[in-house]
DNA sequence: TTTTCGGTCATACTTTAGGCTGATTTTCCA
DNA sequence: TGGAAAATCAGCCTAAAGTATGACCGAAAA
């Protein structure tokens, strides 16, 4: 009830201060007697009034016209956030999730002897590890197979 | 004189159709004799027709009202692209630019030897910038240089 | 003018990375 | 349940990376 009232409040404003000013120029009529010839000046006021009402209830009650401008930001996002696997590209390496892991570590900076104290095996296993990523990814060093994962998306 | 028209085209066309009004009303009001009692059906007319009018007006000459809503849209550049050198941190490393160099083609991949041949000087040299880099960064491999290099945007 | 710094090069040495071969165990799927 | 793939490990060798030291040159700064 509240809610139509406020949605109808325009309606309600003018048709009560429609009653309103017709009552007051009956009033006034009555009063002060019609000056007959005068009537073209009496209908001309209440063009004018009502002409003014039109414009104030349009500007009023117009929607505004909402100019949607788009600003390009730029956002540099701290680089580990921006990274999604590009699980495509890392089926075609055919690496293993433990080359992977392995990949990735190197990728950290991390020595071969550091992965293998980091993963609980030898140093032999990660150089055997290694040494099948290099060959999945068709490189001859580890900077060249961090470099190439980066830009394939297969590490951040 | 046409521009003078053009620019006050509503005020005359609204002079003009008042008059036009006017007469109409004048005329029916002869013709069909005045019913008194009915004043109040000829104003409240009268006031509807002119509030549309007024409407009418407003929408038609007042400027659109300009909501402007400022939408950042987030721009994902590619990789490369979206590098700009953090200088701050490049100095406090306090490398110089031959160093710089070295490093990036580091990341890139390239072993000491391609590096010297790719820069026209010999291996020996190379050796000492790359020591040099890593001294200065305070690593200990240049996989270790390539990723802290990375994280503090000195290179891409 | 002397000092400092960046860049160059070399030698000798150690460490790390990578290649090659072969082996055992585990996991998982057809 | 048998076999392929993955994961593990070892030994041996070469290549590359990294350390240490010293030297030379030229430009710029003190």
């Amino acid at each position: 009830m509240r809610k139509w009232f406020a949605t109808h409040k325009s309606t309600i404003l003018y048709t009560v201060s429609l009653g309103i000013l017709l009552f007051l120029l009956r009033w006034l009529e009555l009063r002060f007697m019609v000056i007959r010839y005068a009537l073209e000046f009496y209908i001309g006021a209440i063009a004018i009034v009502f002409t003014a009402f039109g414009i104030w209830l349009a500007l009023k009650l117009s929607r505004p016209k909402v100019n949607t401008v788009i600003v390009e930001k730029q956002i540099f996002l701290p680089r580990p956030a921006d990274f999604t696997l590009n699980e495509k590209e890392l089926e075609k390496t055919g690496l293993s999730t433990r080359e992977l892991e392995v990949l990735q570590l190197m990728a950290d900076g991390l020595s071969n002897q550091e992965i293998a104290a980091k993963l609980y095996v030898s140093l032999s296993t990660i150089k055997t590890h290694s040494s099948k990523v290099l060959e999945k990814m068709d490189v001859r060093r580890r900077t060249q197979a961090i470099d190439k994962a980066k830009k394939l998306n297969i590490i951040p």
